[in-house]
RNA sequence: GCCCUCGUGGUGAAAUUGGUAGACACAAAGGACUUAAAAUCCUUGCCGCUUGCGGAGUGCCAGUUCGAGUCUGGCCGAGGGCACCA
């Protein structure tokens, strides 16, 4: 018999496929659409096998829609912008466009080979001018209602290459490339106003219930909403500061109030601008660690201000502090301290000695309950409060208390988010243009729609200090109405490109707008996203804000949320491997003979020290070749592995037997297809028999059933068994007892269900049997799921002693008469007397004994 | 520190509503076929009594229930997110 020669079927499978355009989506009214998305990748070079997890599992859900009748937009893109193609074009004095586009090519090149249902014709790539010119009159739609502006901000700034710097360009301290230390640098920079929609943002989730818990609780994290209060201090002092405002979610507490610390780049800090002291301690306070984890233990300091606060409610006088733990963008920069309850200022308190009065006790306490080195933050009694003593905290202290402020004009209910602005100004080349320019009194002038889009320049010099655009002068002229102008040179960050792609994919073509109104009132919204975690935050809520603020003020645009459904794919791993030297080694590097030692190839004396299971990267060269893969065992069978053995949603470990058992499937497999076949074109009568017909039109019936809910679950792996299962099933099966008629339409019916997994040779076998192309998700025949005979489970006193065999729908009389003239019960039932029965219809019965 | 998720054989895992724990696969061991090897097929979770049967068993401790991997409370362990957010 001949094997599987995965290499040309593929090929003619993907040619077919192609050439009658059968992943083109067309609008159609009249049918029901689904639009999957991946997320696109980042065109790095090669695909690896994180992105043959993603687009495997949307693939197979594209396939399994389609073949329900769905009309599925399943489309592709690049996310072409960004750092690494400025870095590689610098390293190789190459052009990043040309850099991009070689990516491109080769990466759809190895994406087409696994076969994937992508409708190829709306493939779209954000570095093109084709797509950042819709981008450009969306940024100037947003500057029109008042949800970009400019503002001074920090950035990180490497002193010895004179250049901004991205966070994860920033290690320990220190700029990547350079090794200098980083400084902070105030920079005028753009921003969207996400805060705006904090709100918004945070209700949505509730509605999205196709989307992971985790991911909502992370991005309600994120958004950060908190209630609390705001109140104005009196300030007495040497300096011309009457008050100052401080944001608290325990107003209820005010009695235990001992300081005010505000944040050394508090607007009052102008007055220390000449003091050297000063400038010493905020000079202290940047030098605390870099790592979130070490600035969030550093060691609290503060400087005394000559200044005191007054306590509204009882005009007791508190000395103001600068303190380091005082951060400037959340609240009002200010903070009022109370030692007893809150752990940061009885840090601040200790070391400064300042008063710690307790103001809540736990309800075990009496008033003599002290606080020394464990600030109080549980509930109890207010107390040492006057007026406010005895309500109980936190619930009624809290809004007791603020309604005694309001009314007192002290203070007010305040809501607060954690959430800032999202600054989208990056000083890099290669990105989309911001369409502002200034003119001679600095102001910010929109580009005029006619001249969009700005396209970078060409053939610009890399090599240079700071952003390339400044020093592209003919670029940088240009006229606005006649007036001389400079144009920006900040560019847009990657996110605002990946913020809406999903709606340039309904019309990619467009040339009018980034997108038609018809087009995505039909396609939108994406009926499910599938990506990495690592995008819960960020980009996901970017795309949710970007959804609205092009919602906002619109008639012609009513989308709010752009994902319907969400589902996050855990990552690819491998074990590590290190030589005698510590240096990473890759699997195709190392050698064993029985699974336990490990050498290095062609050297059993080199031993190879084995590390964990990781996640596959470069830098650990623990990575698995998609291509290669490929080419050895074939795309269904890279597929069909990828999908087995874990969940989507958790991490899968890559295993070398894995993937060959996946490919000796894909070869069993076709051989029984082709006796399975030989027996359906055979001219030989035989003898059938009715109940291996029965039998095997169950099977089908049942796996159908079982594969439509698995599909409709995600639980993919659960597939892969049930294919292994079929697979067990069809080689017991007595094919020439069946009917030929019976034999094909159910065996269609399974290679059916198998073709969103395994395409290819899917459709080569259906293509064997049946000559025409339409193929439907089979009907379930529910007369086929029903079970005649049952196998009942007998438990005595809870535990299980045994089955029973009987017909279905037999009662309980009955069962209890079976179970009494079993043998196998006979011991039990001795000095025992049947006071309970509890009977599961056609599942289980449990006797209790006595 | 705060928040979230998860703990099932040697391994990856499966198990509608609480109702036969370990489907399916990998590995290992034993066996069959073979002159031999490869390939293929069969058997095997643990403990006890050599069969048949009995017992324990889903991180640990308790609870609810006729019945708990599944529900509740506490503890232990692993992973992830946020991080001085007042």
């Amino acid at each position: 018999m001949e094997r599987y020669n995965f290499k040309d079927f593929e090929q003619k499978w993907q040619n077919n496929w192609n050439e009658k355009k059968l992943f083109r989506a067309k609008l159609d009214k009249n049918k029901k659409k689904f639009y999957c998305l991946e997320m696109f990748p980042y065109p790095s070079g090669n695909i690896h096998m994180g992105h043959v997890r993603n687009y495997t599992i949307g693939d197979v859900l594209s396939r399994y829609k389609k073949l329900q009748g769905f009309n599925v937009l399943h489309p592709m893109g690049w996310d072409s912008f960004g750092l690494p193609a400025e870095n590689a074009a610098k390293q190789n004095n190459l052009d990043p466009k040309i850099w991009t586009q070689t990516n491109i090519e080769r990466m759809k090149f190895q994406l087409k080979k696994l076969g994937l249902s992508i409708d190829w014709e709306r493939e779209i790539s954000t570095c093109s001018p084709d797509y950042y010119k819709y981008q450009q009159i969306f940024f100037l739609e947003l500057f029109d209602k008042g949800l970009v502006y400019r503002k001074e901000s920090y950035v990180n700034w490497d002193p010895i290459d004179q250049t901004v710097l991205a966070n994860e360009q920033v290690i320990e301290g220190k700029g990547w490339r350079s090794g200098a230390i980083v400084e902070r640098k105030k920079l005028n920079q753009w921003f969207f106003n996400i805060t705006k929609f904090s709100q918004e943002l945070l209700d949505g989730l509730d509605k999205l219930d196709q989307w992971p818990n985790k991911v909502k609780t992370m991005q309600k994290n994120w958004i950060g909403r908190s209630f609390g209060c705001e109140i104005n201090f009196k300030i007495e002092g040497d300096l011309p500061v009457n008050e100052i405002k401080c944001y608290t979610t325990r107003p209820d507490t005010l009695f235990g109030f001992s300081f005010l610390a505000v944040s050394p780049d508090h607007p009052i800090s102008t007055f220390y601008n000449e003091n050297k002291e000063f400038l010493k301690f905020k000079d202290d306070c940047s030098k605390t660690g870099t790592t979130e984890e070490s600035i969030a233990q550093a060691e609290k300091i503060g400087f005394k201000t000559n200044l005191l606060a007054i306590n509204p409610l009882n005009n007791k006088k508190v000395p103001v502090y600068f303190a380091n733990f005082v951060l400037m963008d959340y609240g009002f920069g200010a903070i009022f301290g109370c030692p007893a309850h809150d752990q940061r200022d009885l840090d601040f308190a200790n070391k400064y000695n300042l008063e710690i009065l307790p103001v809540v006790k736990p309800e075990n306490e009496d008033n003599t309950f002290k606080i020394t080195k464990l600030a109080y933050t549980g509930p109890g009694l207010i107390f040492n409060s006057d007026f406010l003593n005895d309500l109980k905290a936190p619930n009624e202290s809290i809004s007791e208390t603020i309604k005694i402020l309001e009314n007192k004009n002290i203070g007010k209910k305040k809501i607060n988010f954690r959430l800032k602005d999202w600054g989208i100004s990056r000083q890099r080349y290669w990105g989309c243009p911001i369409p502002i320019a200034y003119n001679k009194q600095n102001e910010a002038l929109k580009i005029p729609l006619e001249s969009l889009p700005i396209k970078l320049p060409d053939k610009i010099n890399l090599n240079t200090t700071g952003n390339p655009l400044e020093h592209a002068k003919e670029w940088k002229n240009i006229k606005i109405n006649g007036e001389d102008c400079v144009m920006e040179t900040d560019t847009l960050d990657t996110f605002v490109d990946s913020s809406w792609y999903f709606l340039r994919f309904c019309s990619p073509k467009n040339d009018k707008y980034g997108f038609s109104k018809d087009e995505v009132d039909y396609w939108m919204p994406v009926d499910q996203y599938i990506g990495g975690v690592e995008h819960a935050i960020l980009h996901l809520l970017y795309s949710r804000f970007f959804t609205r603020a092009l919602e906002n003020k619109n008639n012609e645009f009513n989308i709010t949320e752009p994902f319907l459904g969400l589902f996050t794919q855990g990552m690819v791993c491998h074990e590590t491997y290190k030589n005698e030297d510590g240096a990473w080694l890759n699997p195709k590097e190392v050698e064993s003979s029985n699974g336990k030692d490990y050498f290095v190839k062609g050297n059993p004396k080199k031993r190879v020290k084995v590390g964990t299971s990781e996640s596959m990267s470069k830098s650990k060269k623990n990575t698995i070749d998609p291509e290669e893969m490929i080419t050895n065992y074939g795309a269904d069978a890279v597929r069909l592995f990828i999908l087995s053995d874990s969940p989507p949603e958790k991490d899968v470990q890559w295993s070398d037997q894995g993937m060959l058992a996946a490919y000796k499937f894909i070869q069993k497999f076709w051989l029984i297809h082709q006796s399975i076949k030989n027996e359906i074109f055979s001219t030989n009568e035989n003898k059938m028999e009715n109940t291996v017909e029965m039998e095997f039109q169950k099977f089908t019936n049942e796996i159908i059933d079982k594969i439509t809910k698995n599909l409709n679950n995600f639980h993919y792996n659960v597939i892969i068994a049930n294919f292994h299962e079929t697979y067990n099933f069809l080689s017991k099966l007595k094919i020439n007892k069946i009917k030929k008629s019976i034999l094909s339409e159910n065996y269609l019916k399974i290679l059916t269900i198998m073709s969103p997994v395994i395409p290819h040779i899917a459709s080569e076998c259906i293509n064997q049997i049946q000559n025409k192309d339409e193929t439907n998700w089979p009907n379930i025949d529910k007369k086929f799921l029903e079970k005649k005979k049952l196998q009942i489970v007998v438990q005595l006193n809870g535990k299980k002693r045994g089955l029973i065999t009987c017909d279905a729908n037999t009662d309980e009389d009955q069962l209890l008469t079976l179970i009494k003239s079993d043998g196998q019960y006979k011991k039990f039932f001795k000095d025992m007397k049947i006071i309970k029965t509890i009977y599961v219809k056609d599942r289980l019965v449990n006797l209790i004994l006595k």
